[in-house]
DNA sequence: TGCCAGGCCCTCTTTAGGGCCTT
């Protein structure tokens, strides 16, 4: 039995949408929760080998300058390995960092086992009232901690992190006597939103 | 220089289309 509560919660900046069509992290931001208590982190920027356009260094506040400082992909990618082995991991849509993640370990010969939960789908099932699922929305939406910046790894993986946090406590709430594992997120997740109600109540 | 994706999930569905999310 894998408890939720304990967990790497990551985000990743990149060059685009699609690690298949030749775009490439430029940061990570990791968050080390155990037994629901945020104890450790991990920041880097890593040059991704190209220059990034101008829409990335807009959105992220990243520039090329910066990147051309960083150290490579697979340096980082590297350290990152050994600061989430063991651990499950957890995203805001996991789909999209799942992609780069398996991308960038590809490239240094790593892999992981493990569940990698996803907090925008656990919110579409058990806060259906919210007004959408964006990560900056749901932090406003649940009045979650944050210094303000968006669209950092670390700063958006800490954000995550309270809300996975706020996830697993309003879970708990309706679910007092059961353990909240991954194994139950994901099944909650997998139910379509008219199911998940009675779901909930069966357990 | 400009462009690019894909999984999830709903519905006016399943012989499909389109919005939501992520950078």
């Amino acid at each position: 039995m894998q408890l939720a509560n304990t967990a790497i919660v990551l985000d990743f900046e990149t060059t685009g949408l699609s690690p298949d069509m030749g775009d490439r992290a430029i940061e990570i931001g990791a968050v080390k929760i155990v037994d629901g208590e945020i104890v450790d982190s991990f920041q880097a920027l890593m040059n991704p080998g190209r220059r990034v356009n101008s829409f990335i260094e807009s959105y992220t506040g990243i520039s090329n300058a910066m990147l051309a400082e960083a150290e490579s992909c697979e340096i980082v990618m590297q350290r990152f390995a050994d600061f989430c082995q063991g651990f499950n991991l957890v995203a805001h849509n996991t789909s999209f960092d799942k992609k780069f993640l398996d991308a960038e370990f590809k490239r240094i010969n790593h892999s992981y086992s493990g569940h990698f939960a996803c907090s925008l789908l656990l919110s579409r099932r058990i806060n259906q009232d919210a007004p959408n699922h964006k990560l900056g929305t749901l932090v406003e939406y649940h009045q979650l901690p944050n210094d303000g910046v968006f669209h950092r790894a670390l700063a958006d993986a800490t954000m995550t992190a309270h809300l996975w946090n706020h996830q697993l406590a309003l879970l708990q709430q309706q679910l007092p006597n059961k353990a909240i594992t991954f194994e139950l997120i994901n099944q909650i997740s997998k139910r379509s939103k008219a199911q998940v109600s009675r779901y909930l109540l069966s357990l």
